[in-house]
DNA sequence: ATGAAAGCGCTAACAA
DNA sequence: TTGTTAGCGCTTTCAT
């Protein structure tokens, strides 16, 4: 019935001062443990809970962090909220979600809210229309540590947690040579945001270390759907020569991969003989479709862990970012499996020999 | 720098005092225009920001709205919380969001701290562990609305937002037995769950409305994983004589469904021809393996904004709960795909009986 | 149309 | 070990 249980009331009850029941329920050193005992005992009594609020506003910090995202409803992100989630519990911290949807605008909107409830941190994911950052540069002028993950701008003078995606693009492209195949395409997201860019940059280095050809016809780089995958790459069956025709697609996302396996085997061409394909995510489907498909696992749990760490101990230290800046690389893993595997695994190649 | 900048820093520097600033803030109708043209002015040029706290503190009602769910990493609850987001956002609720993990330990503490936060209302589904409900007796008590979505307690006397499961699996049922299917298992989740329980007697519901035989040993109520169903389907065709083995298979979720395709694949049965299969869910793999597996979309996303929809109606009238309660039904939607398609559609028996 | 003053619930010097 | 007192930033009645 009645919401409204405060200290004073369980120091009323007690003969005693708000101040002492606010110690006891702090734990204070110089309270009695016989108060403490007997406070707590009538807190439960009158059904009493802490007002956060209060304590807050005294205290001058809170106890939460804001996490602005573009959407939750993914596999990647909501394992990095998981990830995140895994470390500011147990540290006490409650976790405020903003969804930005990809609206620039909504991403004002969710980091102005954030930050009138004086949340002590905020973790961001930038939204896909987010080209100007001086919201961001308003948390840090508050005072309120920052820390980017997965999609950053790296202008912008703060630490992050990252997909090391550069490296890993690389190392599979590399896997592909290794395989056999030629003539490399890349069909990508758009290339001018941070993530598809280092995938970009990796699958060019990855050419380059394979001394394969970079042939620009064979960059695609706004694909966003596995319809549009499907579309190129029936274009490219009906245009172009033989010649001219990759050999093998490697893809920034399980879906736009899923939609190449759909189009090369409505072509009649196999997989992994004719054309090679990999994907990027490690989507839960990636496994267990036929062909399976060689993918690469992102780690993302490993994501939120890194970033709320960060910002928990710059909470800690009262900074608003490290200097120099601390940039988390977590380093993707290549998964091979069927859509690139001409050889079986690493010794096929001797096993069958004899025969 | 300074992130200390008050309505009282407005008052000073605009010579009026602390209280006209609030109402000019607030838009109150006793204030010039001039003077509320002059305050925000003032405002954006001081880098105001308010505080929430305070205003809560003061007011005695907060603006967030917490969620208990289990697991936030999956497509179901991701999905769930994209719902409830797309609800509470425009209404002008924070969300804190908060994961049981399965624990009814961690859940009460959820709930606390959420308590102690001063919410205006609370969603949540249950953790496997939960039987005892006295902590959300205890958020009644203290005059804060709780709805309950998908993982509900019925002795609860509280609104909640469900899926239907139980007359879209007797669909299921009925479906296979159309098909041809007369020897029809459940392959289920721990049914002493109110999830469980209902698609347990949808099942049996789908087999009465068929005239179809209901055998006890048909039903497993404990299954829990891909490698777990893979299992008891191996081992039914290992022990089972032939006329007591089921030919088909209604699973109440698509990792299940996964595992018995892969056993049957592996046992060299056919599907749909010898075997039938079911999932439920629609995960993403579902439509993108070989065979397509047959499934029921739950609509996630529609549960949450059911259950976001009462508690923003019960905080804006100060209720707990709807007298007499409310239950939201979202009925899922059998989605026919191949592992249950021995006819590939409805009109399939007309067109081929002239043959 | 604006001001004065009290107080939301809690904490933390400073006193005793 | 406990009490006194002031105040975090804001809202709101009552007065002017």
């Amino acid at each position: 019935m009645n919401q409204k249980v405060t200290i004073k009331d369980i120091a009323k009850k007690l003969n005693v001062t708000p101040s002492t029941i606010s110690r006891a329920l702090s734990d204070h050193p110089s309270i009695s443990t016989k108060t403490k005992d007997l406070v707590r005992k009538t807190a439960i009594e009158l059904n009493y809970h802490p007002n956060r609020m209060a304590s807050s506003l005294r205290r001058g910090k809170g106890h939460s962090i804001g996490v602005v995202l573009p959407k939750i409803n993914s596999n990647f992100m909501s394992n990095c909220i998981f990830g995140i989630e895994s470390v500011t519990y147990p540290s006490g911290y409650d976790l405020i979600i903003c969804q930005s949807n990809e609206s620039f605008e909504k991403e004002m909107n969710n980091i102005e809210a954030l930050i009138a409830s004086r949340v002590s941190g905020v973790l961001i994911s930038l939204s896909r229309d987010t080209k100007n950052i001086d919201h961001l540069r308003n948390v840090l002028r508050r005072n309120v540590p920052l820390v980017m993950f997965d999609r950053i701008e790296e202008s912008l003078n703060v630490d992050s947690a990252v997909n090391d995606d550069r490296t890993t693009s690389a190392d599979a492209v590399v896997h592909l040579a290794k395989q056999g195949f030629k003539k490399i395409a890349i069909l990508s997201g758009p290339t001018h945001t941070y993530v598809y860019k280092n995938r970009l940059m990796g699958y060019l280095d990855g050419l380059r270390l394979s001394n394969l050809e970079i042939n620009e016809n064979w960059i695609y780089s706004n694909v966003f759907s596995k319809d549009n995958a499907k579309k190129i790459v029936k274009d490219i069956f009906k245009k172009s020569l033989n010649k001219s025709r990759p050999d093998a697609f490697f893809c920034t996302g399980d879906k736009i991969a899923l939609g190449v396996l759909q189009s090369v085997k409505e072509l009649g061409l196999s997989i992994p003989d004719d054309i090679g394909v990999i994907g990027y995510a490690n989507d839960p489907f990636s496994s267990i479709i036929t062909p399976s498909l060689t993918t690469i696992e992102q780690f993302p749990k490993e994501i939120g862990i890194s970033a709320a760490k960060i910002i928990i101990n710059l909470i800690e230290q009262g900074k608003t970012f490290t200097s120099p800046n601390k940039k988390i690389l977590i380093k993707p893993q290549l998964i091979v499996r069927e859509t690139s595997s001409r050889v079986t695994n690493l010794d096929a190649s001797l096993k069958s020999s004899p025969s």
